[in-house]
DNA sequence: GGAAGTAGTTTCCTATAGGGAACTACCCTT
DNA sequence: AAGGGTAGTTCCCTATAGGAAACTACTTCC
């Protein structure tokens, strides 16, 4: 008799590891979590503000990473009214329901780090 | 006069992101939050139970990303002492201090669900 | 002895992610 | 008209991630 799956059988489960999934392709790649961050602490910022807080970050990537997530609304893109044109990029309302997910992420690392200090005394 | 960066110049940023950064870095690729889920679940489970619930994993990235996670103390290999052996996987303690981060995720990627079909009904 | 189950490893291949540098285009200041 | 700031785009390249399939090695069941 050939074993089958159980576990992950149950719909409570594939509904989690389906919205798992979802979270982490929409916040995939290097950078996502940086610019977030970024934008959550600091208001509104330029093209060129978010290349310098944004360190190791290069005009293609960011350019890429904001367009993603301006796509999936959680960056909103404003072209202003200005000689030479700016641009605002802030996080939106909906970008920060993501503020929980990021603290955890922090704590659990910053924690792991610790926990490394720890180990290290023995 | 050049800008420069300010909001992350801060201690707390910089710490914040470098946390977030090694969360990331030890909880990459595609699988391991799948293979975490299953364990936090299923108590032990063999090599072939990991494959078969991991739906689409491969042996390869299964080995792999199991030394990973064994690597970083998420994760407990235990050869038992059958014929055939078996090997039995499981969760370590340390392991299960990410049910907050895997449950932040998946309530965040169901919300995510929820206002797409709710921005399909406009 | 052959099939099937245990737990992997190895090899080969491809697709994607990501980086660097150059380039566009527009405007302001000097 | 030259330099520097705005906001990107395009092209080229490489490194890595990940998948498929074959292979090892050992055991037990039929």
């Amino acid at each position: 008799m050939r074993k089958k799956a159980v576990i992950n059988n149950s719909p409570v489960c594939q509904v989690r590891m389906q919205a798992i999934s979802d979270t982490m392709s929409i916040l995939s790649g290097k950078w996502k979590f940086h610019i977030l961050g970024t934008l959550i602490e600091g208001d509104k910022l330029g093209f060129m503000d978010l290349l310098r807080e944004v360190k190791g970050i290069g005009t293609k990537m960011l350019s890429k990473e904001l367009q993603d997530l301006e796509m999936n609304q959680l960056v909103s893109r404003t072209v202003m009214n200005t000689k030479p044109i700016t641009v605002e990029y802030s996080i939106t309302k909906y970008g920060r329901t993501l503020s929980p997910l990021i603290d955890e992420l922090a704590k659990w690392g910053i924690e792991y780090r610790q926990s490394m200090i720890d180990a290290e005394r023995d």
